[in-house]
DNA sequence: ACATTAAATTCGA
DNA sequence: TCGAATTTAATGT
């Protein structure tokens, strides 16, 4: 099972790194933070592994340690869509935690990751005991209407191959992806589920990115060298 | 939808 | 632990 490589310059963040590293942690006094170290804790999930379903109540707030989720919803016929992919560092799920309802998507692991869980009672203390904490879920919601306003914009105006530059460009928001890497381990299929188009023509759209060099497609994820680049694109 | 290629897994030594 | 054989996943048209 385990395979011991050289792979020694490859960083394996800790539960504590990420904790520590996050943008939200830096506004707590030491003692909340120790608190939230000691009560927020580590599962791993394998590729394809369901992390939180649609319908259930919300009782964490799932951080990304390593790995990439992805946050999607299937119609009863089975239609899949994907909402937004999660890479280490991004965390997800504040929602249905501040509205106390069930969780409105599932959570997947697109490949084998590690999440941080932070009890519900840790994430409404925090919220109550902490300002910084507070403004920066404010930070983060509000950059999620920003990234919802530019999809639907971009979904009504735009044809495919902006789209889907687009949805690959909103994947590197700094705020809500701080660990987002130029690799992108999507495959054409997943970027289809995430851009509303068939595979297919993700995979001609892709290649007419390539040609722009925008992106380089390889087996299994595209590389992004310059995600404003990709942003700006309008055919 | 189909053919091709890459990767992951299984299996026997 | 190795690599060949087989199966599964992803790509390209």
């Amino acid at each position: 099972m385990s395979r011991n490589h050289a792979a020694s310059h490859e960083a394996v963040p800790t539960l504590a790194e990420t904790i520590r590293g996050a943008a939200w942690a830096r506004g707590l006094t030491p003692a909340q933070l120790a608190r939230v170290e000691s009560d927020v804790h580590e599962r791993s999930i394998p590729a394809g592994d369901c992390v939180f379903r649609r319908g259930e109540p919300a009782r964490h707030w799932l951080g990304v340690v390593s790995g990439l989720v992805k946050i999607s919803s299937a119609s009863p016929s089975g239609k899949a869509i994907t909402f937004t992919g999660v890479a280490a560092g991004g965390w997800i799920g504040e929602s249905a935690l501040l509205r106390g309802g069930p969780r409105k998507a599932d959570v997947v692991a697109v490949r084998a990751s590690r999440v941080a869980l932070m009890p519900r009672d840790t994430f409404d203390w925090l919220v109550d005991a902490s300002i910084a904490f507070s403004r920066y879920l404010l930070l983060q919601l509000n950059e999620r209407v920003g990234v919802y306003f530019d999809s639907i914009e971009s979904n009504r105006l735009e044809d495919s191959d902006v789209r889907i530059a687009h949805c690959i460009a909103s994947l590197f928001n700094p705020v809500l992806n701080p660990g987002m890497r130029k690799d992108v381990p999507l495959s054409q299929q997943e970027i289809g589920l995430l851009s509303g188009t068939s595979r297919q023509r993700t995979n001609q759209a892709l290649h007419a990115l390539a040609r722009c060099g925008l992106v380089r497609v390889a087996y299994g994820g595209v590389t992004v060298s310059d995600p404003d680049a990709l942003r700006r694109f309008d055919g």
